[in-house]
DNA sequence: GCTCGTCTACGAAGATTTTCGTTGACACTA
DNA sequence: TAGTGTCAACGAAAATCTTCGTAGACGAGC
């Protein structure tokens, strides 16, 4: 049997990152859309951000919809899923693989509210729960 | 190429980062021990790695030692350091900042075992009492 | 002194990323 | 229908990253 060549997930370059938070914030958005968006943080030229998109297009990070005249653009995965793939990335490549090693360097230097902890305590529950 | 006025802690990029989990483990180390460590995971050129040292000592991310004819690197700032950047800068980009959003991706589709989870919880006490 | 192996320096090729200008298609409207 | 503004396609420049070949310096041993 012969198994279809997975597409690995790539993993997005800085810049498809930030189109890929806009296209999840906002769903599924014209060149136009996701170039204000990101204008209100950046200046960034249209065609730079519609050459991302035809870039992204080609790699499958987003997909298209030539329906209407103005194209439309989705993320191609789910943001979880590229989340996911992105801190269990980041896990291995730096720290190993030791959840408690990333924890503990994304809280250095950093306040945490009481809420954010107990959501963590909560977060530890459940998952605890749900191991077995 | 214009030099950045601040001397901002640079992010390391991938080849620089596997170079630098040596210089961490081994510390201060020549371009041969380094290649050598390398090589057991990936193939890779001496002169690859002697030109990414000598980049990365122009970049201010590792110091070199002349004294010996063999130059000796080591890490420019301390691991912690570095990885708590990296970490810190994975919770903006990706987690807008919430940790619990960080940990919950980084522990799905992962068995942690029940060490780490009571490390986890233990690492939570700990920030909190230190806390305020 | 000459040769051999190891080392650094230099340069450069190729890939990838980031950025935009230009061009021609398209559609609305005066 | 001529003018105006918006759009995708294309190409390309600039920056950065990754990789390595070649040349020359250096020191140990013959």
């Amino acid at each position: 049997m012969v198994l279809p060549m997975t597409h690995s997930p790539q993993k997005p370059t800085a810049s498809e990152l930030e189109i890929l938070r806009v296209l999840w914030s906002r769903g599924p958005s014209t060149v136009r859309e996701v170039h204000d968006a990101l204008s209100e943080k950046k200046s960034l030229g249209y065609t730079t951000v519609l050459k991302l998109l035809q870039i992204m297009t080609t790699k499958g990070t987003v997909r298209r919809n030539e329906t209407q005249r103005a194209h439309v653009y989705e993320a191609g995965l789910p943001a979880e899923q590229t989340k996911r793939q992105l801190a269990g990335d980041m896990l291995q490549r730096v720290f190993e693989g030791s959840a408690s090693q990333l924890m503990l360097h994304a809280l250095a230097g950093r306040k945490a509210s009481r809420e954010e902890i107990e959501e963590l305590r909560r977060l530890l529950d459940d998952y605890e729960r749900n191991r077995r």
